[in-house]
DNA sequence: CTGTTAGCGCGTTCAC
DNA sequence: GTGAACGCGCTAACAG
């Protein structure tokens, strides 16, 4: 059995309340200098610690973090968007000395039960939650909870709800107009699962929106339903190339689906961007010189962290809403330096 | 306040230790079916759910596993190899319903109140240690404490440790051979850091012993000391060209110092396999069509659960060591696939 | 300055 | 079949 508070409480000839002092610096003014001393010796000499049940039992506090995050086939923190947010969620916590209790949730299964019982039990001080699904029981239970919680990645038209989200608008704004400015008017989109990610539901939205807006015909044919792997991707291309009406360029949902996009076109003997401009959305680390939307993933898992723990310590909040902005990072894949090198070509 | 067990103690008009018996499921035999029944009934209602807390002081069980890795600059999930092991892990306490608990560790600071506390504190009924310095006060922590652990791609000479990794020293001689059979001589090293890193230091003599059986002669020049990142991969590559006695062929300890070396050969405008050949360690990701050696991490990771599972459950232990075979991964980089066009050619 | 004690929520023994 | 009561280790209120 571990060395306990009583332990120490007896060695040291003094009591339990004592000990508990000197243990967490409360009221430590109160207990005698030589006291504290002696009882820090016997502390460190039998090797006490804490009972963390005992203590949470007691005080409410638990010094873990919830991070909770969604998975079809498996889960997978190879994704390189949630290990970066996962990155900042460490990076934060690791100077509060919070533990992080991860818990993954299966969009198949649905069990209510793993997450509920979380939610409840006590085990954690708050709870992360990572690109949710758009609309799951999950959420009334969160809000019926006294737990507090972040949502990451998915915006909620609700003041009293915490978020973090980039400007996911803007980044597919920036991207179609950026293929217009390149000569493109027929340009194709690959959505994610919209029923399971908001992200993935507000980039197509706004694809929608700003095809409208420049007068680009929205053509159902020209949005392909894909489910964020590189073979959807790949599917999207294939129904593309199909088309009476082909389009010269593609937008994809997030990165992962951009890949797909690219082999498949080369697969089938297609240049990129020559014959096909290909952007995608997320930035992931890839050696494809891709054109992609850049958002700062790290930075968002460590914001939330931070609007969790404001809440968590009863810090006044700044804001329940943070988005961050995103990038449009100009590579190959569009055509920008191939038109260039064109342009000047012609120039001589 | 959370409901608790007398809340539906009072609300079924029964004692506690009945709604225990029927949340456990323990001695249920002995509950009366229509007092079950109710019970289950108020349970639902009422939104039950037991205090891990409370429940973890009286049982001393708590379904947490304490997952620690180790970091130099910032702690990050982003790398593949650390990735992908904590993927099997959570694919195995998916299926158990345990939850993971992440702590890491700087290796900078070595700050050892951060662990012992985790080991000490009762938070979780066991440890998974990922990749650990060669030498630390966390093994005697470890060994001294009670709380089962599985050390994860550390060997180590002690049968009552529990361990897995791979065969390094197999895939090491796998390399080395391989290359020697497409004409290779001078093959020169990039090591990790071998303080750090039992893995790496097990390569590293692995390619001493295997340079010697084979004849080759071991020069210290053709040895650089790397540190995991593709800069250091590069600023080894600058080392070995500098040197009189060039060397043909470059092994590094793992993908990253390859792929680094890679970039910094072919900013170099060396072309790579023709003017030098490269291969890695541990086959990540990557769109380089890298020469590796190829380790179940995600098989590695399950099976430390597993065997991390057994003791906190008291199953019998089928092994306390557990090592799984590497695999050569030949692909574009060692020049295999160059040398067999070549010789067609000849042929012709 | 220090000690006594109640009780956090639960599982379990023993009595009925 | 069921309930009363103890104690897991700790913190905090109160007493002295």
């Amino acid at each position: 059995m571990a060395i306990t508070i009583k332990d120490v409480a007896q060695k040291a000839g003094v009591s339990v309340a004592t000990v508990s002092r000197v243990v967490n610096q409360k009221d430590i003014h109160k207990v005698g200098q030589k006291t504290q001393k002696r009882i820090e010796e016997i502390l460190k000499e039998l090797g006490y610690y804490p009972n963390t049940m005992a203590r949470g039992l007691k005080t409410r506090r638990t010094y873990n973090v919830g991070v909770v995050f969604f998975w079809f086939d498996k889960p997978s923190l190879s994704d390189p968007y949630l290990s970066s947010v996962l990155d900042g969620i460490l990076a934060f916590y690791g100077e509060k000395n919070y533990n992080i209790l991860m818990n993954t949730f299966s969009l198949k299964t649905q069990n209510p039960g793993i997450y509920t019982n979380f939610i409840n039990s006590g085990l954690v001080d708050g709870l992360l939650v990572i690109a949710p699904p758009v609309e799951s029981q999950f959420f009334q239970d969160l809000k019926q909870g006294a737990l507090p919680y972040v949502l990451i990645s998915h915006q909620v038209n609700d003041k009293d709800v915490c978020f973090v989200d980039c400007l996911n608008t803007q980044g597919i704004i920036d991207t179609v107009e950026h293929l217009i400015s390149l000569g493109h008017k027929k340009i194709a989109y690959i959505s994610g699962r919209n029923e399971y990610s908001k992200n993935s539901l507000d980039r197509l939205h706004a694809y929608k929106y700003i095809m409208k807006k420049k007068g680009l015909p929205y053509r159902e044919e020209m949005v392909f339903d894909g489910d964020f792997t590189p073979e959807s991707g790949g599917k999207a291309v294939d129904a593309f190339l199909k088309l009476k009406n082909k389009p010269t360029a593609i937008i994809a949902c997030d990165d992962s689906m951009a890949v797909g996009a690219i082999r498949e076109l080369r697969r089938l003997g297609l240049r990129v961007p020559e014959d096909m401009a290909v952007c995608g959305f997320d930035d992931i680390p890839s050696d494809l010189n891709l054109t992609t939307v850049h958002q700062p993933t790290h930075q968002m898992g460590y914001e939330a962290a931070k609007m969790l723990w404001n809440q968590i310590e009863k810090k006044p909040l700044e804001y329940a809403h943070r988005f961050f902005p995103t990038r449009l990072v100009v590579r190959e894949t569009c055509g920008f330096y191939l038109k260039k090198a064109n342009a000047k070509d012609k120039k001589h």
